[in-house]
Order: structure tokens, then sequence, then C-alpha cells
RNA sequence: GGCCUGGUAGUUCAGCUGGUUAGAACGCUAGCCUGUCACGCUAGAGGUCGAGGGUUCGAGUCCCUUCCAGGUCGCCA
């Protein structure tokens, strides 16, 4: 049976405490992380949002039941009254935190008892996403979820912080308003007063901010719900939130300055990050001829080099044809990995790019005892150390070359480039490389 | 909508060319234990192998249908 709280108050939560505690009667509320029993001693973590704290439960010093500390299980609400006490030298948990010190309890209160999870509440977990959404209030007791709230929070506060310090007003806008296509599907809500009419969920507050610019209010900002109805991704959802935000009598670089400086607060605040400022800017154009994407990862090369040029008059008739249809041909050089990429995985990677529409991938292995590649037979010996001068070829080296219409080369290459990043572990966690993409194409061919 | 991968104990997974009683780890239950922190030791419980149909002497395993999930392309700034 659950006990009532009946005057106890908690005196701070499970994390905070430190050896300046030492000797402090206190008293601590939250979930029985593990249990380890040793009969007559029995040691529980007790979490909270901040972490966690080591209870000690003697058996000669326990001033209650007993028996009601043996049945504590996982996931049990607990409060505990007892007093901080140093730990000896040999029973430090230097993994915790709070390893130093230990909370020896005089007195329990089971607050609510549990059913045994159907998952464990650890990070790291590996279950499935359908429980854990089935089970969402036990998968969000997850130290690594309640981070990521926790730094979500943070990351709103200081983006109000800033804003507000520039002048910024901070200002809702409806979210049930007329269908304003941005290209997404808008989600629809039925209106109870005009039958068979709609509203539409906002894709983004753009119409409503214009007018709050036009209307005199200057500098803008929100941070509020969007809905696109379309499709998910691992990394994109239906429902997600933006800090959207307007400004008049403005040029880009000053809507951009404010931004690099909204940014340097974010990672300062949120990951003790400096970022440099200003970003670096590279062109729409730059950016997919030297990285396929229009969202490039610059934290390594692997850059694309465009071989049109020394393949359009060759008898390899795939890649001329492609470059006379005014495609192109481009190539990744992967410096020294030639080895890692034994005929197998140079054939995944062929599909993998197919599923950006590519039709094929050449290559050439700069194996030490000879070239091997599907393609040199096709080209002359002056036409071949043109086109590996180019790609800047040595031995150890694998090229890879897609030559199709622009958009399957970039898309094909630019993905490529990740998945060899990441297959290469080139890209260091933690990390980061800002950077501006600038003039974007008014327009895009529709196919 | 297309393609790929998967669905076996509470959880994560293994289960080969079809062959006795479907396994492991963690979790769970009971007992022992006063310094554990992945506690330990002993014993134990726990399965409609997603569902339906078929092939076969025999199906977790092969075939068909179907449901569900994840990823991805299309789509989407």
């Amino acid at each position: 049976m659950s006990e009532q709280l009946m005057g106890w108050k908690r005196t701070d939560y499970c994390a905070n405490f430190t050896i300046e505690d030492i000797g402090k009667p206190v008293t601590l509320m939250g979930w029985v992380q593990t249990r380890r029993d040793l009969g007559a001693l029995i040691f529980i973590d007790l979490r909270d949002r901040s972490g966690l704290m080591q209870v000690v439960f003697d058996a000669s010093k326990f001033k209650g039941d007993f028996s009601q500390v043996e049945g504590l299980r996982s996931e049990f609400v607990i409060a505990v009254q007892g007093e901080i006490v140093k730990r000896d030298d040999e029973t430090i948990n230097e993994k915790l935190p709070t390893g130093l010190i230990e909370v020896k309890v005089e007195a329990l209160k089971v607050l609510s008892k549990a059913q045994t999870p159907p998952f464990e509440i650890e990070d790291g977990s590996k279950v499935r996403d359908e429980l854990r959404l089935k089970y969402r209030y036990l998968d969000l007791r997850r130290p690594e979820l309640q981070q990521v709230l926790m730094m979500r929070h943070q990351i709103a506060q200081v983006t109000r912080e800033y804003l507000n310090d520039n002048g910024f007003l901070e200002i809702e806008t409806p979210m049930l308003i007329k269908s304003t296509p941005e290209g997404a599907r808008d989600y629809l809500v039925p209106s109870r007063v005009h039958p068979g009419a709609f509203y539409a969920l906002p894709q983004s507050p753009q119409i409503y901010k214009q007018i709050l610019m036009v209307s005199g209010y200057d500098k803008y900002y929100q941070i509020t719900k969007c809905f696109r109805d379309e499709d998910l991704r691992a990394d994109r959802q239906p429902e997600f939130t933006q800090i959207d935000m307007e400004l008049s009598f403005v040029e880009a670089d000053d809507v951009m300055a404010v931004n690099e400086g909204l940014i340097k607060s974010i990672f300062k605040s949120a990951l003790d990050k400096d970022i440099e400022t200003p970003f670096k800017r590279i062109t729409y154009k730059e950016a997919m001829d030297r990285y396929g994407s229009d969202k490039p990862d610059t934290r390594f090369g692997l850059e694309l080099v465009d071989v049109s040029d020394l393949v359009k008059d060759t008898d390899f008739k795939v890649f001329a044809s492609v470059v006379a249809k005014g495609g192109s041909v481009r190539a990744i050089n992967v410096k020294g990995a030639v080895d890692t990429f034994a005929r197998r995985e140079i054939d995944a990677l062929v599909d993998f790019v197919k599923i950006y529409g590519a039709k094929g991938m050449a290559w050439i292995s700069m194996k030490s005892e000879g070239m091997q590649s599907p393609i040199t037979k096709f080209f002359t010996e002056d036409q071949l150390s043109a086109l590996l001068k180019e790609v800047d070829a040595e031995t150890g080296d694998i090229i890879f070359f897609v030559g199709d219409t622009d958009k399957i080369v970039y898309d094909s290459l630019g993905n490529l480039r990740l998945k060899l990043a990441e297959k290469l572990g080139l890209i260091e966690e933690g990390t980061y490389d800002l950077l501006w993409v600038t003039e974007f194409p008014m327009f895009e061919y529709s196919e």
C-alpha cells in the first residue's frame, strides 16, 4: 500500500549533494533504479532527474520495518530520511558523481509500488520503438531522454534571452489558419461552424510574420510548432518546433549576423562549445559541386571532382553519352582505402548509389600490384593519365565514378560520400563545422 | 505508393543444408549473504516461434497470402 508524505519535505535532488553536505540530515525522493540486497544490508540507487544517489539500509540502524525495505523493487517511488555520510575509501564509486557519499537511511516511505517494467530503465536501451512509445512514461525516465528534454529547455531559454536582448518581440500567431500551401500537404481540421470547410495547421507562420512586419513590429520571433503532412524519416517528423523570426529594414547579412550570434549563444549554453563567427559561406553551386549536397557535412574531405571533360571523348560510351546529353561524370577519391574495399563491398556500394537513381558506378583500384578497374580498358594511355592526375590518384587509392544527370550524380555521390565517411570513421563525434550555403536557386526543375 | 530489413521468453537476440524436449544473456520469483555499486551464490518460473494457408513422414526453418514495425526512395526546405 502507498504511504503519504505526511509532512516530509524533500531537501534537494539526489545528485545535488556533495561532500560539503556530510553529516546533514536529509530527505530524498525518487525512483528505485537498482537494489543490491546483501541480507541485513541493502543498497538502493535512488534516481531522479538530477541523477543517482546510493542510499543504504542497515538492518541494525533502520528504524522501521525492515521487511518493507526487502520488498523494494525497480521503479518503486520512495522517500527516505537519513544522514549524508562519507563513504570509506574502498567503497568510493568513481563512476558516480555522488560516489564519494551516500545516505544512511533511518526511515522509509513507499509512495508508490510498481509492476515489473516491460523493459529496463537504462541508457543505451535497444528496445523497439513501438514498445518504448507504448510505455512512453517509462522511456522518458531514461537519463538520456531526460537530458534531451532538459537541453531543449535550455535552448529555448537562451534563444529567448538572446533575441529579447537584440530587440525582438515574442509574438504568437494562429494555429488554425487558412490553407497557404508551401509545397507540403497541409494537416486539415474540420470546422464545426462552417460544415464542409476546413482549417489548415501552419507549415510555418510565414504569412503571419509578414503581416507583423507590414504592421511595424520590426523584429519578431516565436518558438513554434509547425506541421507538414508528409511521410516520416528517421530525422523528420510531421510535427516539429522551429525558431521562427522576421526582421524589417535589414539585408541578408544582418539576418545572418543575428543568427550567427544566436547559434553561438546556444552552443555555448547548451554544449559549452565556442563557435567561431562569422560562419564560412559557400554558394549553392559550390556546395553541390564539391559535396553533392545543399547541406554538406564539411568535417571531412572526400570531395567530388568533375571529370566530364576528360571522359567525354573516350571510348567508354556510357560516360561519353552522359556528357553529350548535358549530364556529368564525377568522382570521389578515397585516399589510401583500396584495401578497405574488397570486391563484395564495392558491389554493395554500387547497389547503394542505385537507390538514388544511378544506373551503375565505376571504380579504379590503385593496388600496389597494379590498377584494377572495369573501365580503364576504354581509355588511351593519355586519357587515363589525365584522369588519374585530375583526381590525384596514387597507389593505395580507390576512386569511384558516377555519370548521369547532374541531379543523380549529386544525389548518389553526395550520399556515397556520407556513407564512406561513416564507414571509414572520418567524422569525429562532438565536432562541428558550421557554414552558410548562399545563393540558392529560385526554382528547381520538376521532372 | 516502390524497394530493403525484420517479427522466436518480459527485453535484446541465436537457432546451419527441414529432424528428438526451441536456447543464451539480462530481467523476474524464492532462499542465503553487513560494503555492494553489472553484487555474489543456489534453485526456479517463463514460448500459440506475428497471423492464416500450403508443401512434407516431419516446418521456427521452405512456398503463398496477410498484418505489424524500422529504414529508405518518391515526397518534403
